[in-house]
DNA sequence: GTCTATACTCGGATAGAC
DNA sequence: GTCTATCCGAGTATAGAC
């Protein structure tokens, strides 16, 4: 690896644990300088801003866990086993990974506040196949037929929001952090049953 | 109203005004010094800081539009009517403020990277009566036994997370605001028929 | 490519005079 | 209560030496 690369590569690491630790606002940059052990003006000359390092960041981790997701909707799977696998992944996939529930809220937050930016959700979207099937099975009576946005809506709202909640649900429901991870896997098996259930699919 | 009290107005209304307008993050409080005709000594004079003014104004939202909430949980209607008003009550209160939404999401994400102080959360999580009656009805056999901090993570999660992805909704079923609130309008529907489906109410 | 040093801007908060 | 002036921290940028 060339040096350039080298010293990218440190502040980048640098920059990943101190999010993950303190949290995207409350690391600044010359943080990160100071824990790459490198000075402010490179880190300004490889990452131009605190934006553009934090996109890259998010960008690479979003690639990294989307495989698993994409390859499970663009599978040749019965839609139950789709909705099983996909549900359980993205689960498992946010139980394992704090910074990623830490940046979509990051993301979910600014594109309120300010522009979109939402490329790096372009994973969890890339539904063509998956729609298809959908409509198919709708075709020929094996499920009710539906709209396929709500479907996926409603998929994305039972998986992710309860992590956006978690200290809400971890305060009303009297549960510590160990509690509220087995909460969280408790619904690896009650979402898909619901979804599926609403699809009223006849047989697999 | 005193001098005092008129100041005070002045400054949470040109606040409230800004926060909708621009969003928290993007407004400063010199903004809101200038908008309200005071100075910033003055502003911290009445409320010690930014994320003080912030939190006043939230829970005073907050209170405001739970009321009909609470009372719904809390009245004596039928497990499907509650459910049914209450879905419909809160999608409109999202629908016709959008600040509470932005607001929301600056909760949320507060809450991942800084501390707690989800106070404002308590009206919808108010619930006693709620639980009973779903154990209740559990008891009685018209319901399937439920776990109800599951049930009620659902309802909130298929109710609000789809307003916090708004951006990323237009933008991949390409469509525009007004296109966007008509998907949430039939969620009135949608969301009541799936919750109660999967509560099995033999009747009403 | 990497450094020191320096500086500019902006936002939040405060000291101290009136 | 209300003001002016000031401070401090954070993000960003750049000049200039090595």
């Amino acid at each position: 690896m060339s040096e350039r690369k080298k010293t990218e590569q440190k502040i980048f690491e640098a920059a990943t644990e101190l999010f993950l630790e303190k949290g995207v606002d409350r690391t600044s940059v010359r943080d990160i300088a100071a824990k790459a052990n490198i000075n402010l003006a490179l880190l300004n000359y490889y990452f131009r801003s605190k934006e553009n390092l934090f996109n890259t960041i998010f960008a690479k981790l979003m690639q990294e866990n989307s495989k698993k997701l994409i390859e499970i909707l663009d599978s040749d799977m019965s839609l139950k086993e789709k909705i099983e696998n996909y549900v359980v992944e993205y689960i498992d996939m946010l139980l394992e990974n704090p910074l990623l529930v830490s940046f979509v809220m990051s993301i979910l937050h600014r594109s309120w506040d300010e522009k979109p930016k939402m490329d790096g959700f372009n994973y969890l979207y890339s539904t063509e196949k998956f729609t298809k099937q959908l409509s198919d099975e709708s075709r020929k009576g094996n499920i009710k037929k539906i709209n396929p946005t709500h479907f996926f809506v409603d998929m994305l709202s039972l998986i992710t929001f309860p992590f956006a909640i978690k200290l809400l649900i971890m305060d009303k429901a009297e549960i510590n952090e160990r509690e509220f991870r087995t909460f969280i896997r408790e619904r690896k098996k009650r979402i898909p049953r619901l979804l599926i259930n609403e699809l009223k699919i006849k047989s697999d």
